[in-house]
Formats: C-alpha cells, sequence, structure tokens
DNA sequence: CAGACCATAGTGGTCAGACCACAGAAGACC
DNA sequence: GGTCTTCTGTGGTCTGACCACTATGGTCTG
C-alpha cells in the first residue's frame, strides 16, 4: 500500500489546486468560446498585486516584499508560483533577493529599470532581431538630445554636483596606466552622468540600458586591439571637449561632439 | 556523448547540487573573500547558454527550444532551475510557451522587444521611479525622430504598403461608431506603423514598448470620458494630417504634427 | 557587568517527484 | 479512406524537503 496515495486522497491542499482545470469542464457546449477565458498564470496573480500595491503607494522602493512562504499562502498559490513572479520582477531591475534575515534580506523592491531593459535588448540582439548599429544610432539621438536638452539652471546645486564629478572621472581617465575595462567602466559612467543632466530619468535609463546591451561587444573590440593608447588620448580629447561645452551650456555643440565622439568610436571599434 | 547520460543515470545531478556550498567551508579565514566568488544562480546557466546559441546561430527565431526536462539533464540542474529562465525569456519576449506537443508547443523563439520593455518600463512607472511624463516626452523625441527619418525610397515597395496600411487604419477610424477602445488600438498601430518607416527597430521597438507602458493610463482617461466624439474628430483630423505629411516626404513638417498631436492629446487625458 | 560565543529562526536557492490539462501523432476501427 | 481512440510529450502547478546564508537573542566566559 503506497502512503502517497493516502496523503493525495486527503490532502485538502492540493484539492485546491486540482479544482482550477475541472471548472471549465462544466460548459458542454461545442467550440462555444475558443479563446474567451485566457488561462491566468498562476504566477501572474502576484505580479498584478504587486503593481497595484506599488501603484498605491502601499509598497515603495526601499521596502521588503513578504516572504515567498507567506505569498504563496496568501494568494492561495504554491511556493513556485510565487517564485516565478519574483524572479521576473528581479529580470526587471524590480527586485533584488538575497539569502539571509533581518532588514536588507530577502526580496528588497529596488529600481533600475536599465538593467532589465538592458537585459532585454541584449537578448534581442543576440537573436538578430536588432542591431548594434540600430543600438548606437539610437544612443546617438537619445544622447545627443539630452546634451542639448540639459538645463543647468534648473537645479544650480545638482548640476554644479555633476558636473563636478564628470571632472573627476575625465581626470581619473586620463591617466594612461589606467586600465582598459576600466576606462571603459568610466567611459560608461561619464556618459550616463551627462545624460542626466536632461532631467529625464526614462531617456537616462534607456541611454545606460542601450549602452550596457552592446558593452560586451566593446568590451571585445578593445581587448583585442594592441594600440590603445592612441585611441585612449582620442577618446579624452573628445570627452573634455564635450564636458566643456555642456559646461558652458552650449548645447548644440556638445551634441555634435557626443555625436562625432560615438560614431568615432563605433567606427573604430567595428574596424575590418 | 554518452557519458554525460550515465552520469545522470546515477543520480550525479542531486550530487553536484550538494557540492556547491560545502566547498567554501575549507577556507577557515576570517573575512578571507567576501564576495570573491559570486554565487552563479543556477538559471543563470541556462540563461547564458540560450544567448551564446542564438549569437552563433544554432538557435533562430522560430525554433523550438528543447524540452524543459532535457534542458534539465543536460545542465545537471534541476527542471525548477530551467524554467526560471525560461520565465525570465518568456518576460522578456524572447520565447512564448504553450502547452502540448507537436511543432509551435512548447518554448518556442520569438522576438517581441517591445513587450518585454514595456512591462519593466510599467513596472518602474508604478514604482514611482519614472513618470508618465517623462515617458510621453520620450515618446515625442523618438516618434518625431521617426517622422523626420523616414525614408520613402529606401524601400518604396515596402514603404508604398505602410502607408496604405496607414490609410486602411485611418479610414477605419473615421467611423464614428467605432468603440473607444477600438480606436485606442488602431491609434496605437497607426503610430507603430508610422515609426517602422524610418528603419530602426530599436527605436521602433521602444516607440511601441513606451505606448504599451502607459496604455494602461490613457485607456483609464478614455474611458470615463463623456464627450468622447469631439476627441476623436480633433484625433481624425491630427492623424490625416500627419500621414500626409510623411506621405508627402515632409518629415519636418510631420513631426512638428506629431508632436502637436501627443501634446494635446496628453493634455487632454490628463486635464483635470 | 561586558564581551565573545553559539543556537535559533527566517530567508531565498535548489532539488526531487508527482499530477494535471493540453495538443498533436499514431494506431485501431469501421 | 475516413473517423475515432489511445498514446505520447509538452508546459503548468503543487508539495515537501534540504541547503547556505544572516541577523538575532540567549548563553557562557572573563
Amino acid at each position: 500500500m503506497a502512503t502517497t496515495w493516502e496523503n493525495a486522497g486527503v490532502n485538502a491542499s492540493s484539492d485546491a489546486g486540482r479544482a482550477r482545470g475541472t471548472t471549465a469542464r462544466t460548459t458542454p457546449g461545442p467550440p462555444a468560446d475558443p479563446a474567451a477565458t485566457a488561462r491566468p498564470k498562476a504566477y501572474q496573480l502576484v505580479l498584478d498585486d504587486i503593481e497595484d500595491e506599488l501603484r498605491s503607494g502601499q509598497l515603495k522602493v526601499g521596502d521588503q516584499l513578504p516572504g515567498e512562504r507567506a505569498l504563496a499562502e496568501a494568494h492561495g498559490i504554491s511556493r513556485a508560483s510565487v517564485r516565478d513572479a519574483i524572479r521576473i520582477l528581479d529580470a526587471m531591475g524590480v527586485v533584488r533577493t538575497s539569502t539571509g534575515s533581518g532588514p536588507g534580506a530577502g526580496a528588497v523592491l529596488i529600481s533600475e529599470p536599465a538593467t532589465g531593459i538592458a537585459t532585454a535588448l541584449r537578448m534581442h540582439v543576440a537573436s538578430a532581431r536588432l542591431s548594434v548599429q540600430e543600438i548606437v544610432q539610437t544612443r546617438i539621438l537619445l544622447e545627443t538630445w539630452a546634451a542639448r536638452s540639459a538645463d543647468l539652471d534648473a537645479d544650480p546645486g545638482r548640476s554644479a554636483a555633476v558636473l563636478a564629478d564628470a571632472h573627476r572621472l575625465l581626470a581619473t581617465m586620463d591617466d594612461p596606466q589606467l586600465e582598459r575595462s576600466a576606462f571603459h567602466e568610466l567611459d560608461a559612467r561619464f556618459h550616463v552622468l551627462l545624460s542626466g543632466l536632461a532631467g529625464n530619468a526614462v531617456i537616462e535609463a534607456m541611454m545606460e540600458s542601450l549602452r550596457l546591451a552592446i558593452s560586451d561587444y566593446v568590451r571585445d573590440a578593445v581587448r583585442s586591439d594592441e594600440a590603445w593608447e592612441p585611441v585612449a588620448k582620442v577618446l579624452r580629447d573628445q570627452h573634455h571637449g564635450i564636458l566643456d561645452a555642456v559646461a558652458a551650456g552650449q548645447g548644440d555643440q556638445a551634441a555634435d561632439l557626443l555625436r562625432e565622439h560615438i560614431e568615432w568610436f563605433h567606427g573604430w571599434s567595428t574596424r575590418s
């Protein structure tokens, strides 16, 4: 006699799960409704719920999500399904999960739109649906717009701080001893910093995600090259010119320099 | 080849799972390496693998992924972890899953960048990290650029087909009896169609995702209004004007009209 | 009493095995 | 030859268990 059979028969919680599929069987109609009742993916319940609580303000960035076991019980689904939802939020850059206990552990709400978008973009570049060329073009569009729209007077304090940070970055990058990978990293931060001056978080996030999505391709190009120092020198000069133009409030000139800078580097990194 | 099957047969997978954590126990050093070895998230293995196969061309859009059970065994992980990876790909718009057997069933590779990005954006709007206002502003930027850059001569056949489709859409929308939700739907397709004329898939995908991300907000605004017909009339006129400008190759004028159109509707939908 | 120490509890991460509904394919049947 | 039934494989879900991690609170020691 298998004990498992007894468990299956008596287990009340399993009945709740089984009941879901049997309900639709009551309609004897022929084709009736082919796609009337779209089956509502269990994890979607949690996803919708969390989205609503975010929208209503019950959940804020920095908050800790209830434990997976608690969410499972609250929604009447299994922990596995809850994990599906959490996993998606994680991939979207909405939560950060970590083990352990206490504050800061578990699933904590964050907000990093760029990471999630970047992952999606990278996958679609891999599938050849999107091309690196198109991403670079889009990046030029967004970044030149940001440079043109930078409003230093909107929040003078913040603008000054950002420009100071940018200057520090460039100073660090002036060191010829700097590793190529470190240079690449600081380069990315420089561009994101500048794009933040326009004050549009969506564009800033997209900018960053576009850059993240193709950073692997760029890194491969940089790593395999031998004559890096001359290239770095050109990039340094371009960066200084851009930053000077932005700091001087010459948005149009900064945009032109940016376009030139990005196109030049992309052309170099895809040299034959 | 056969070795992997033999290993799996003698329950090697469970041993691998258990062994992971015990390795770090050998280091008695105090802090030693705080974050030296980042734990490599089991599902990430599958994700990286699929991305590589996409990049190398072993997997193409339209292909069918191996079954979850097969992937689990191939990577030496559990089916649950494989499902995590598939779930992420699903959320990103990289695969479409469905039950059943035969071709078309299971996890099939698709490529719908907009859906994945839109979900991410919507979540971050919900978390107040991004605002609807910023999304609208970004949409204006991308869409006016697309209108300005539309090149009808690049692919005359396709351009003509797109313009014909657009005309058909507008004709359908001229029907005063049209439901508001249907109008909204056709409106979306009209804008996406136009943005496709620029020939940049990234911008087209982002355009669509921006629209999807805030479509709920727009729908709520439209649904609760009583005097819809006058609004629809204005929108129809604006659409016709935009399409005429695009068809005439007057990109700048089309861009101006588009900006006016989007700003007007956004202003109306957020009227107090 | 102060400090170092250890047991506990709660968290996500992973695994294993099972059953279901679904859809195509292969065979049996007329 | 055409219909029907059965079989097979798929994702979807549930359950239960163990692991590693971390903060906490109690205990032991000086």
